[in-house]
DNA sequence: AATGAATGAGGCTTCATTCAT
DNA sequence: AATGAATGAAGCCTCATTCAT
């Protein structure tokens, strides 16, 4: 009958996310089969059981996990290009900018790579994640090819595979950094890969002086 | 003493590699940790206690695909550019393209998707893939870059990060069709996407023509 | 955070002890090898997971029934030979009838023959059990005959090896009855075992009386 | 046709003895479940298939190595006791001492330990050890024993009792040879151990002098 | 809401046994 | 007679899940 204090209450509240952010951690580090949940309570600071109190079983904890992560960038990033004014580049050059900032530096970051190494194992987990994430994200890269090609500031090529090459080496610095990345000694630095990445693009993209 | 007969000496010797062909199919699928053995012997129509006259664990089998799997391709590429007469860009297009269709068209090639999700758990393998894949293609495509931008036929740029981002949609390709490929409709044509891919790099490449 | 019914911390508390119990009975009567958890853990009352609770490994519970098992025994003969003060074959007396009673007619009574059976498949249990038992046993029984020849109650004799000829016999009956001693009619009764060999022994160690 | 060459059929004939001779050598040092059949197979020098030419099964081998062990050596005893003409003290140290020299210094020394370990997972091979061996080196001693009570050199005790202790040192030297043995710094010497056990007996059994 | 002891199905691994050569 | 590759039942161990507290 007492009302909670707001601080237990907000801490209520706040708990699904904890476990899932720890999930996602383990997950992306181990793999989905390789994570165990007393070491995803563990991390969370709660008891086995309790991870049971907020998800059924240890795939619905895979399914938060990817549903929690990612959507608010796909919406900004429509929001960017709904309102950009620029050349097309500026768009495409924001577009990935924006997407890297966003996720790339937080704690999202493992998410494609936990994606592609599960998608098999979970078809419906991943067929969502292509619908609200992949599917809007290639969209909004599209419109920027199509604007651009559109108004002559690129070139004509076949629009849907080229998207797929422009996104290519983002999803791969990502995915490299949770896999491989720690192989190698001197990481990668994404701030002057994606400037490689833009630069190449915006001359090989460019129509022709002629 | 005798010796045996030679169906059954073929068999013997085949054994190992029919068994790891098995194993990499299922590793791809699903992972290295939710692949059960009694999978991998099933689909190699041997018994379950066949797998350990070859190999002692679970592990040792995912250390003999990753070995068996891949490094004559990049002696093939290693050969190729030693042989090479014509213009970098042409070195680049062809090393590619062999990569693609010694890998990207065989058994093996699931295992970039495989690595790219096993990593973590098993450091020392991808260690020794970094070491004796990774390192050398990406020095094969190195050289060639250097080659061009040397002959001025490539306008100068940051080599290393070049490499990466050159690389990288190859890569996707490959990681992409055994893991969210199975969620868009139609396929990517792999054809179609390389020559985008070299397409834009060319252009991207080229020394500016003023 | 809230204290836990006592009947539940009490079940607890007692598990380990229930759980070697068991594992004690059925080392004793097949061997550590041919001895199943499954076993161990139905005759317990429990299921074969809990086992793993208490104890890492098959091997860690045959180290924990040993180590269990008897080291209070060891201490009561140091107390009594401590304060003892007849003379020195009831000294003897004392500590083998002890050593039986306290030994023979518990649940311990199969160690002797356990660590017997597998002292080479576990040196360093076997070790442990050596210097932790068999040592002191030997050094009370020496202490109690080189008293007796020291006062002249005993006739001067190589203790050490006096030592084990002592013993032998002790330890046989007990060895015995978790062996071979199902396969004769009658069985020995060891009051009168005891009896006997101490009788031999009175006159074995005296002084001669001339 | 061909008649083979004695050699050969000397090894034939031999084979099955080679076979039980690694067999008992593992099955003392590890116990009976704990040996593996390639191991005896690689210590005779055959495959594991030859295996089961000779015996049909582990079980068998087992029985095999039992009952080829040690009849012998009763035989021998008796032999010994029906033509014996001194002393019963002399008697029962020519038996002690027989049976030590006969299986002490063989490779059948370890059969009691392994005797020990196994009687209660193989009860019938017990019981034919027991038949076979126990009772009749029992007779033996307790014929001794009763000769010399009769003749006044001993004095009167319970006899069946007596006979085991009498036995249980030189049972236990062998037991504790293959068991515990390892675990002392200086072994004790049988020769030693066996005059002590006999020293203590003659002045043990004596008839009192007066 | 939270705990953590307990469960038991399921996977990896071993090894006695078989059988084609 | 001998081999050794192959089998598959069985055991150890893990871990997702449950439930009494």
């Amino acid at each position: 009958m007492v009302s909670e204090s707001p601080l237990r209450k907000r801490r209520k509240e706040a708990r699904p996310s904890e476990l899932t952010a720890a999930a996602l951690g383990l997950f992306v580090e181990k793999g989905f089969a390789a994570t165990r949940l007393e070491e995803v309570a563990l991390r969370a600071g709660v008891s086995k059981g309790t991870l049971y109190l907020y998800f059924d079983s240890k795939e619905a904890l895979f399914k938060a996990v990817i549903q929690e992560g990612i959507i608010p960038v796909v919406a900004e990033g429509e929001a960017i290009a709904a309102s950009h004014a620029g050349s097309a580049f500026d768009l495409l050059e924001r577009l990935l900018g924006n997407w890297w900032t966003r996720i790339g530096e937080t704690d999202f970051a493992g998410i494609p790579k936990l994606m592609v190494a599960e998608a098999r194992n979970f078809p419906e987990v991943a067929q969502f994640y292509y619908e609200n994430v992949i599917r809007r994200g290639r969209a909004l890269v599209g419109a920027a090819l199509e604007r651009g090609m559109a108004s002559g500031e690129f070139r004509r090529m076949e629009i849907e595979t080229c998207i797929e090459v422009v996104i290519a080496p983002v999803l791969m610095l990502l995915i490299w950094r949770f896999s491989m990345g720690s192989c190698q000694g001197k990481q990668v630095d994404p701030a002057q890969y994606l400037a490689i990445h833009m630069d190449l693009l915006r001359q090989g993209l460019q129509r022709s002086q002629v």
